[in-house]
DNA sequence: CTGAAAGCGCTTACAG
DNA sequence: CTGAAAGCGCTTACAG
């Protein structure tokens, strides 16, 4: 008699369809073939008691914990949630658990262990700045798969990486401000120190300046790091140094927000006097007045690229390197379009 | 001889540290007294072993999994980041891992099951819309720990409740659109048919208006389900319907900001003409313009809130069966303050 | 305070 | 195509 009290597991769903349970196990991974009359009563009694197989003891037995880990300094941002939805179907379609874990920053590396290390995880998506250097050069060296997003992985260490295209993506932007509204003193918004996205970013908005024989004036690029506030500041020293610019890349749409706003606050119209943009292209960047020109990244395929990345670690299939997913230009009014 | 290609378990501590697998598991968890000596051996041979237990294993034999789930229609939307971070936060207080299914809407109920069913999670977390009634039903007279977010039970069965008070909040703000600004002919956009928060606001609205000797006009309600366009579309029918109003209350503020962005096609200034305002007060309300008037939700702390209930419900402890988290007005300019 | 042993619910060689 | 048995790595009565 099976206790109705209890949640059926494998021993009642062969017992009631009259097999062993390494045939119910079959069926249900379909790991070797069954015959059909045992298959259909397996797969009868598997309904009739709406059995579902504990995952844990599935983990145990396989070695495999069909399970991945996200880390990253924090959930926030318009970037975390197209970020997340990629990662989600992805992994979803992949048939693995998603853990997320956020670090606070890239502190040097074990607390997130007891959840999502080694053991329990079959693999790592690590966002920028949420773990260390020697964290990823132990977990690297354990052959531990891992996928990078917007870092390349610390020196002496090869671990694949899924980025967007910022030097490509910025280098057309800063020519259409030179080339379509004939800007000459253009303001380059840097992100935080050591940001890789924004060191990219960097390179694109000088080989468009070469391209276009301007000089490169260091007065011109400010110091930031993608957030509103500092952005605001970062304007309003420009101005107070008597910087003169015709025009503002802000490292990305946050910064481009308060960019806006600081520009206002002086008087001065955008895009008439000063024109805008930013990077990223983010759900309210469409929201800004005026409404922002930007660089498109395709966040949630970033997430999903990445995902799929991991997958490919995780079955010990060739990988490549680096992934780097193309952005495109996206004209609105900031600009002076 | 430990091989060291192979992860510790708990046997090589025990080895190492020459005690028995029960007491190392008796240290690791102070789910028992142990000896200072013992204690101190076990710790070094953890700490020189970098073991960590596998979370399989614990789970299959303590018939816990110390995970958390998280059922929700979708990722995206300005709720969500906070929403998420409110819970992760708490989830890792707690010591609990979490899991993030999108069911794409409340169908059925059976395929999550797979992954945070009943004996893969040890309590789930409800977004309204993500779950059907029956399977609500069901999870809920196995007596399964659950929680809802904005949404309430379905009759008969009596699951906890965490949401925003939206009432109230809404009433507040329709006050000062009346009082403050004297608006008289206030428009309300609803949210989606069937959607809690938007029927609580509804009331709040009408009570306002009831306080104040105002009439309640139908023609003034207008359908809208919480997104930009729609909301963009009903602001265009009231005015080629000739309905006369001179504030809108948008049912969040995603639908709010297409609300101005129809006015302001209509050439209709805001707020001299037609004061506006939103419900929810997300990120990017203050880079609308003018800055919005909303209602602050406060939603990390609905997250938090909710994991905590779940954990009393977990450990079979009383727990609430409905909170309402306090909202608050905030005043920008698009009233005409 | 400590340990031997059973057991959690699966998967997977191995043998047929 | 099918099953008995070992084993995954822990926790938890039970006995001392």
């Amino acid at each position: 008699m099976t206790p109705t009290n209890r949640t059926p597991t494998i021993q009642d769903v062969a017992q009631r369809a009259g097999v062993s349970i390494t045939t119910v196990s079959r069926v249900l991974n379909s790991s070797a073939p069954v015959g059909p009359a045992a298959s259909q009563r397996v797969l009868q009694a598997v309904q009739e008691l709406n059995f579902v197989p504990r995952a844990a003891a599935r983990r145990l037995a396989s070695q495999r914990s069909d399970t991945i880990g996200l880390l990253l300094p924090e959930i926030g941002g318009p970037f975390f949630s197209p970020l997340l939805r990629g990662i989600e179907t992805a992994a979803k379609e992949c048939g693995l658990d998603l853990l997320i874990h956020t670090t606070g920053g890239a502190e040097a590396g074990a607390p997130y262990r007891s959840r999502l290390g080694e053991h329990n995880t079959d693999g790592l998506l690590v966002f920028t700045g949420s773990v260390g250097d020697d964290e990823l050069r132990r977990l690297s060296q354990l052959r531990f798969p891992l996928v990078l997003l917007h870092q390349t992985p610390p020196p002496g260490s090869r671990i694949p990486v899924v980025t967007v295209e910022n030097k490509l993506g910025t280098q057309k932007l800063i020519e259409h401000l030179i080339v379509a509204h004939r800007r000459r003193r253009i303001v380059f918004l840097q992100g935080p120190d050591g940001n890789e996205d924004s060191a990219w970013r960097e390179r694109g908005y000088r080989a468009a300046l070469q391209t276009h024989g301007l000089p490169f004036r260091p007065e011109l690029v400010a110091h930031g790091d993608f957030a509103e506030r500092t952005a605001y500041q970062a304007v309003q020293q420009l101005l107070l140094d008597g910087v003169v610019f015709d025009a503002i890349f802000s490292g990305d749409d946050e910064a481009a927000s308060g960019v806006l706003k600081a520009l206002r606050a002086a008087g001065l119209r955008v895009p008439d006097q000063v024109a805008v943009a930013g990077f990223d292209d983010g759900p309210f960047t469409r929201l800004l007045t005026p409404p922002l020109t930007s660089v498109h990244a395709p966040i949630e395929q970033i997430g999903r690229v990445a995902v799929q990345q991991l997958v490919k670690c995780i079955r010990r299939q060739p990988c490549e390197d680096e992934i780097l997913l193309p952005t495109e230009l996206v004209i609105r009014q900031s600009c002076g379009c």
